[in-house]
DNA sequence: GAGGCTCGTAACATATTTGTAACCTTGGCG
DNA sequence: CGCCAAGGTTACAAATATGTTACGAGCCTC
């Protein structure tokens, strides 16, 4: 489940630098060329982030800016500006508007790439709260990236951990492999489903007797089971 | 009463930006926008904090701090320097003058925000305090700009120091390459997250047996152990 | 402007992780 | 009981991630 941005800048040079770098970084890309478009776009797919330019042919930035926040449906994306020049002025109307961040032109992809996590991860950890899964034996804390067991840590890869914490936070529902390799895998290349099997085994084994938890449902998937 | 916050920039923008932020962010604002201003103002008004530019006209922004320094009504309160080049900063904080944090531009309201909460959090506390990192054996003065190892003093460069200082603050929670390269690095400048890398192994090196508690999470990035 | 630092990058060396394929085992079903 | 598909295991090579080393560019000091 990659996160969409919608872009929405009229010039075909910085739209292209854009979609480049940040698909490069693993985000899905929308794009918009005016307004009208940007609006549309944000109602029918509400992205995670929206990148507007200030300047847009027909319709002003921050008219754009204005609508998003006044339908309920787009109000709460992050959004990102982007300012052609120092117009300092602009800026504050746009931060005035709710704007989240911004980047004047001309910017390095790096700090754009950077930016954008930035108000992602902002964004999300207002959400998602929940830092330190516990059941049972198990205590997955999702900052310090550790998982314990009995209070003895446990070195997981990066992948098993992911898994586990997506087994976790769904506990006592069925997971298909599909799922689980959209969720934990993000679905890029193509990973045959059989892959989730050995990924679930190698879980298993450094779970050890917790991995009784981990249930097999036949012909549907896996589930962190409630009970063991 | 609300705090008072003065703000000292020659840009009209960057000072509108400001102004607005802060004040919504319910911060009394003064501004100045020369040296000679800022002192009459710090004097008169005896603000909670000051935000100073550091490029002037006439008067740099690191005279302006020193003459605030040297007056005992003034010399208490806290400073936030804003510098246009992230290079600068080791220079201006700890090192010649007492500014108390520093902000890059460009820069997000939110950032400055934080920062201008941070510091005055801090000051209520106490006036100037030495904020002191300590851990173990690990002791890290960021007023001094100074780290210590069993008593005796480490030469950390300045990009070593502020990796060491920010992994340590958040000790115990892992640091994906981009968060350091956001927060130690700043958005500006490309640089690649293998520099981190580098950078990671040159303060492992000069930390010796210390370096124990550096820990590296593959697939994640680095963490600050809580134990060795 | 020579010498010494610091820093970012590239290149190379290692170490782990990961995806797959092949081969077993098991459970369900006729 | 015997078959078959789904899932468990194992082994392994490719892909990645990180550690290390080296080097040149930029700075600052003298």
């Amino acid at each position: 489940m990659p996160e969409a941005i919608l872009i929405v800048d009229d010039e075909q040079d910085v739209l292209d630098l854009l979609v480049y770098n940040l698909q490069k970084a693993g985000y899905k890309i929308l794009t918009a060329r005016d307004g009208a478009a940007a609006l549309q776009k944000a109602r029918d797919e509400v992205p995670s982030l929206i990148v507007l330019d200030l300047m847009l042919p027909q319709m002003d930035g921050t008219e754009v800016c204005r609508h998003l926040k006044a339908d309920p449906k787009t109000a709460h994306i992050p959004i990102i500006m982007l300012t052609a020049k120092a117009e300092e002025v602009d800026r504050v109307v746009g931060l005035e508007l709710g704007a989240d961040d911004y980047v004047t032109k001309p910017f390095s992809p790096r700090e754009m790439t950077l930016r954008v996590k930035g108000v992602l991860r902002r964004a999300s950890g207002k959400i998602a709260p929940a830092e330190i899964l516990k059941f049972a034996d198990i205590t997955v804390d999702l900052a310090k990236h550790e998982v314990t067991l009995k209070g003895k840590v446990v070195e997981l890869t990066a992948t098993e951990f992911k898994l586990l914490a997506t087994l976790l936070e769904r506990r006592g529902r069925v997971q298909s492999r599909d799922r689980l390799l959209t969720d934990v895998w993000g679905y890029e290349g193509d990973v045959d489903t059989r892959t989730v099997d050995t990924h679930m085994r190698r879980l298993r084994e450094k779970l050890g007797k917790a991995a009784d938890y981990v249930e097999t449902v036949r012909g549907v998937g896996y589930r962190f089971a409630d009970t063991p």
